[in-house]
RNA sequence: GGGGGAUUUCCCGAGCGGCCAAAGGGGGCAGACUGUAAAUCUGUUGUCACUGACUUCGGUGGUCCGAAUCCACCAUCCCCCA
């Protein structure tokens, strides 16, 4: 694994809850390491609970970036996280220690390993509120025949359903005069920057990996999820579509702080949340060719833990 | 004891004689995703030898060319009067 000239990262991606934190705190000591987190909702400072945050312990034993740095109403996006990555890399490096990702948002990585951060970090927020306004008047296939008017290569590749994903490819044309399509080719490469292995603990036992959500979610409401989510709520977290209050959790928890539903109900959301969402993250991974599967097949056992760490260590030495 | 209302596919819930394997939603399963992603969106969801056949709409029996839909009885639940 000693590129010549590469700079290596190690990374340790997959669902939530299927262990990533612990497994790359333990291989970030075992490989003089620290972690860079690549998680779209933890590097916001008070989500703490809800977001299965690291604790200061776990903290202190490997030193973390790009955790918990946050206010979460400043808007972030994934063009910010691939800046502030690169420099979290090349601070890690700098002294001599290894760049170790661990996180569950698949963007956020791809992204950073495939580059082309100049290109599509362009927002219009006004163009976009307006595309919105007409898709609401006009329907989403109107807003849809815009797109295939401008780029129809690009209209191929999204749902005339997806307003979100037309509406940003329109707005990334408007901003650079230039097809989303031509774009997206001349960032599709994996850039040369970095040699980089990438574990993905996956559950080949569904029931198992949701059965550990179930687990943690009951934890997380010990741990005092309702009192963290009626503080956010408080600080006004949830009044703006912020990407921090479409956190998982939070929201979900929401109408019962608000006595708007019983807790059971909102617990039984949450929890479903939290599956629906690992199943998407499991079907993005399982996609991406340099994400290597390494199976779990013991729900908390530690000697299954210990075995994962030996082969993933092993990945990373070859 | 008397009167009324329910019972639908995994769940909720429409359907009230043919166009019903049965709307819609939820959940499940599968998938997409190139910068708002813990978001957004798509497909699928009775069985099979799958442009057709078979079995389903509390149970049993009827009416009818034809029933989830009409009738009778039975079972369970809810409401009202006693």
């Amino acid at each position: 694994m000693t590129g010549e000239g590469k700079i290596r990262i190690g990374a340790v991606v997959g669902c939530t809850a299927s262990g990533k934190t612990a497994l790359a705190i333990e291989l970030a000591k075992r490989l003089d390491g620290e972690i860079i987190c690549c998680d779209s909702m933890q590097i916001y400072k008070g989500m703490d609970i809800g977001t299965a945050k690291p604790t200061a312990e776990e903290r202190k034993a490997v030193a973390h970036h790009l955790t918990d740095f946050l206010s979460p109403d400043v808007p972030y996006s994934c063009a910010d996280y691939v800046k502030d990555a690169e420099k979290a890399v090349e601070d890690i490096t700098s002294r001599g220690k290894f760049p170790l990702f661990c996180g569950g948002t698949g963007l956020y990585l791809d992204r950073f390993l495939k580059g082309g951060t100049e290109d599509g970090a362009v927002s219009l927020p006004e163009y976009r509120e307006e595309l919105y306004k007409y898709a609401q008047t006009h329907g989403a296939g109107a807003l849809y025949a815009i797109l295939e008017q401008k780029d129809k290569e690009c209209a191929a590749s999204v749902h005339p359903n997806n307003i979100k994903r037309v509406a940003r490819a329109l707005e990334i044309i408007e901003a650079t005069g230039e097809k989303k399509s031509d774009i997206d080719k001349r960032n599709s490469r994996m850039t040369d920057k970095y040699e980089s292995v990438v574990i993905f603990p996956y559950f080949n036992d569904r029931s198992l990996l949701y059965s550990r959500i179930d687990r943690r979610v009951d934890k997380m409401m010990a741990d005092g999820l309702a009192d963290e989510t009626e503080r956010l709520y408080r600080d006004g977290v949830f009044v703006k579509s912020s990407t921090a209050s479409q956190a998982i959790g939070y929201k979900e928890l929401l109408p019962y702080v608000l006595g708007e539903d019983t807790l059971e109900n909102c617990i039984e959301k949450l929890k479903t949340a939290t599956r629906r969402y690992a199943k998407r993250q499991l079907t993005w991974f399982s996609s991406k060719e340099y994400a290597q599967k390494v199976e779990m097949d013991d729900a908390n056992g530690e000697k299954m833990f210990e075995d994962i760490v030996n082969i993933s260590e092993k990945l990373f030495y070859c």
